[in-house]
DNA sequence: GCCATATGTGACACTCGGTGTCATATTTGG
DNA sequence: CCAAATATGACACCGAGTGTCACATATGGC
C-alpha cells in the first residue's frame, strides 16, 4: 500500500511541475534556471534533481515509463493478431490515456529542448517495441519499420491535432493516420 | 572561387574531428572532454567552438545543412511527380553522397548523445521537407505522414545496414524500404 | 514509547558544455 | 603598403547536473 513517503513525494512532484510551468509560461524554458524552479518551491537546487532527473523532464510529468509499459502490452496481446493492429490498439489505448493539454504540447513544440527530449523518449520507446515485435516472431527489418511507422502517425496525429488548437477528437485522428499509413507489406 | 582561408578552415575542421575520433575510439564519448580534444589538435577549447557548434557535431561532418537541401532539392522537382516517388528519389540520392563509415554509426548508435543528436538533425529535417511538400499542394496532414514515413524508412535503413555490418548495398535497402513503406494513400 | 535504520534535505564544491568579450596577431583586398 | 576583416588565446562567466557530508525526520520491529 501507498505509505506517507509515497504521498508527499507525489504532492512535492506536482507542486515542483506546477511552479516550473508557471515559470515557463511567464518568461520562457530557458530563461529559467533549475535554481528559480526550485527556489519558487521552496528547496534547494539540488532537491529538484532528486525529483526529475532533468530540467525538461518536468514538463513530461506521467509520460516516464512510456516504452516499458507500451512494449509490455505488445507482448501480452494475442499472438495471431496482425502486427499493425496490434501497434495501433495498443498505442490507440495509450494515447486515450493522455489527457495531454494543449499548453504543455504547445511548449513542448515550441522549444527545441523539449522537442528533442520529446524525440528522446519516442525513440526509447521505439527501441522497446521493435524487440517486442521480434519477440512475436518479425524479421528485424520489417519491425523497424512497423514501429518507426507507427512512431510517425502519433508524429503526425500530435502535429495535426496542436494545428487545429485541439477541437478535432484525438483518437479519432489517430485512427485515421494509422489507416492512411498502413504499409502495404503488413497485409 | 576558393581562398586560402577557406581550405585552412576546413583542414582545421578535418584535423580536429580526425583527434576528435580517435580519442573517443580511445576512451570514450563522454570520458573525452571538449579541452582534451582541442589540446590533442593544439588549439584552445574556445577555438573548439569556432569549429563546431557543439561536441557532438564534431562526429556528424559534413552531415550538417542536410535538411536545407534536402527541401531544396524536393522543391525543384517535377511538380507533377508523385510525393513518395519523389522523396525516394531525393532521399535516395542523398543516401548515395553518404559513404558513411560503419565506424562512426556504430559509435552513433551506441552514444545517447550522439543518437539523439541524430535525430534532432532528422527532425528538423523532416520540418523543412513538410515545408516543401506543401508548397507542393499536399495537405498537412499528408504531408507529415509521409515526411514521417520516409524518415522511419532511413531509420530502419541505417539499423538494417548497421545489423549486416555494412555488407549489403545500402541503395537497395533504401529502395526496400521505400516499397515495402509505401503509405496505402500515396496513389 | 524506543531505538536502529532508512530516507529526505541543505549546503557546498566540483565538472563540463557552451558563450561573451577583449586584446592581439594574421590575412585579405585595394 | 595600409585599412578592414578575420582568427586566435586568455579569461571570466553561466547553467545543468553530480558527489558528498552532515543533519534531520520518518519508519518499522521490539
Amino acid at each position: 500500500m501507498e505509505g506517507l513517503r509515497d504521498r508527499t513525494r507525489r504532492a512535492v512532484r506536482a507542486e515542483l511541475a506546477g511552479r516550473a510551468l508557471d515559470l515557463f509560461a511567464e518568461r520562457g524554458f530557458d530563461e529559467t534556471t533549475v535554481g528559480d524552479i526550485a527556489r519558487a518551491a521552496g528547496m534547494s537546487k539540488r532537491s529538484f534533481f532528486r525529483y526529475f532527473p532533468t530540467k525538461e523532464d518536468v514538463v513530461f510529468g506521467e509520460i516516464e515509463v512510456m516504452g516499458e509499459q507500451v512494449a509490455h502490452e505488445i507482448a501480452t496481446r494475442p499472438p495471431q493478431e496482425q502486427p499493425w493492429e496490434c501497434l495501433h490498439t495498443v498505442l490507440r489505448g495509450w494515447e486515450a490515456r493522455i489527457n495531454a493539454q494543449v499548453d504543455a504540447m504547445r511548449l513542448i513544440e515550441s522549444t527545441p529542448a523539449l522537442r528533442t527530449r520529446l524525440l528522446q523518449k519516442r525513440d526509447e520507446a521505439r527501441t522497446r517495441i521493435v524487440i517486442a515485435l521480434a519477440d512475436r516472431g518479425m524479421p528485424p527489418l520489417e519491425a523497424d519499420l512497423a514501429a518507426a511507422a507507427a512512431g510517425a502517425a502519433l508524429d503526425a496525429v500530435a502535429r495535426e491535432w496542436l494545428r487545429t488548437g485541439g477541437t478535432v477528437d484525438r483518437l479519432t485522428l489517430v485512427d485515421t493516420a494509422f489507416t492512411m499509413l498502413r504499409p502495404a507489406f503488413l497485409t
